[in-house]
DNA sequence: CTAGAATGTGAGCTATCACTCGGTTTGGCT
DNA sequence: AGCCAAACCGAGTGATAGCTCACATTCTAG
């Protein structure tokens, strides 16, 4: 396999339209490989060939296979962190909304946010902990969004029973990441993503001590679970 | 690499006292190494020479790769259930205790039983997909314990809101398992463990849409923190 | 048009992997 | 003591992985 040499420092940027077509492909193809196959099959040679580029090019760009898969989920994590942004914003999180209608906002964009491409993220969030440059860029997108849920609980306090707003986010984030994403993966039939909603929202109100039950939107079927999934 | 070959259809079971002490290293050297060093690293070879057996002692006992982990896995699911089962057990989920008491009681086990070998979890959780054998193993246990979750919440269920006992079920122990297992990996400095099974506590109750605000045993450092972790 | 920089190529090197097989050692029988 | 199966051994096999390097091709600037 691969010898345990001392890494090369780093490669060439794409300066030509022609270099930056190569690259692009390249990580496209890793994607795919990743998806379909699974890590282990991913080899720096079935990528280079599913990009329609030879071998010696990968290495001109990424100087190792850690270095590949790691410029791909900062690429995954930065476009998921401006998809999260575009749909809640930090405008949303602070206007003059009702506590519940925020919640479930953001609950949505979360949603969206692991439909939007489940599979990739289920492969990096596997490999990403054996890969640790990898983890600093996925870590540095977690905690900005992080950073936003807990502005916004301290902006919320006084509505909201009293909680350490370092804890609450760390147990809310966790808490709404870990289902939606089972949820994408096993697709249980009794939860489609409306209900899959109405859930969480309810155990992020019940977990902030908001008095107010949601008015239920279940069983509304067909308007919204059209738009998601 | 590992060639694609047909799989070996299985091996020796083990009879002398000798063998069995062979069998035993031989899988706690796989521990040992998947917790140290990750999977990618944990060769048979490597394996073998930590268990002070040679290489094909180790084929003695185990068809492949694969069947090795599995083996692994199933072992660590099992006491893991049986850690479980006395922690808790059915007894503890349908007695004449309040709410707030059993949910109480459930999470502390839960939290209990990742403190024990958290990072072997956490590394046959990231490798387990991809072995199908051991999938079943550890899908078989975790079943289990879900199915006593959703028999609990359908025997109490006047005591709370309306809900889908399967989806809710989804929903807590999807919630309760990550969250935990993330405070175990990170283990971030303001969420000690007493502070961990409030903060769960709520999120379940508050889900559940229980009224009684449980009582808070907070800061009360010391007493409890000291027997976990 | 031409030089040189940027880009692209792929056969092949070496380390490592999962796994086999012919042989030696051990231990429970009688 | 002597036998035989269970247990153990580890150099070796075939395959594949990551990665290099000498060379070919394309682009761009003067």
């Amino acid at each position: 396999m691969a010898p345990a040499r001392p890494k090369p420092p780093s490669r060439k940027h794409p300066t030509q339209r022609r270099a930056k077509v190569t690259v692009d492909a390249i990580l496209r193809a890793t994607a795919h490989i990743l998806k379909a196959e699974g890590f282990a099959a991913c080899s720096t040679n079935a990528v280079a060939r599913r990009a329609g580029v030879s071998i010696g090019s990968l290495y001109q760009y990424f100087s190792s296979k850690e270095a590949l898969v790691a410029a791909l989920a900062e690429q995954h994590a930065e476009s998921g962190q401006a998809l999260l942004l575009e749909m809640v914003g930090l405008a949303a999180l602070e206007g003059p909304q009702t506590i519940e209608a925020q919640v479930r906002r953001y609950i949505e964009a979360m949603v969206r946010l692991h439909a939007d491409d489940a599979e990739l993220h289920r492969v990096l969030m596997q490999q990403v902990p054996s890969i640790p440059e990898a983890v600093a860029a996925v870590n540095r997108v977690s905690n900005r969004s992080g950073d936003a849920v807990r502005a916004w609980l301290e902006s919320r306090r006084d509505e909201l029973r009293p909680l350490d707003p370092a804890v609450a986010t760390f147990v809310l984030v966790t808490s709404v990441e870990a289902v939606t994403h089972l949820q994408l993966m096993e697709r249980p039939k009794q939860l489609d993503v409306a209900t899959l909603v109405d859930e969480l929202t309810w155990l992020v109100l019940g977990y902030l001590g908001v008095a107010s039950k949601p008015a239920r939107r279940r069983r509304q079927q067909g308007r919204r679970s059209a738009r998601f999934v």
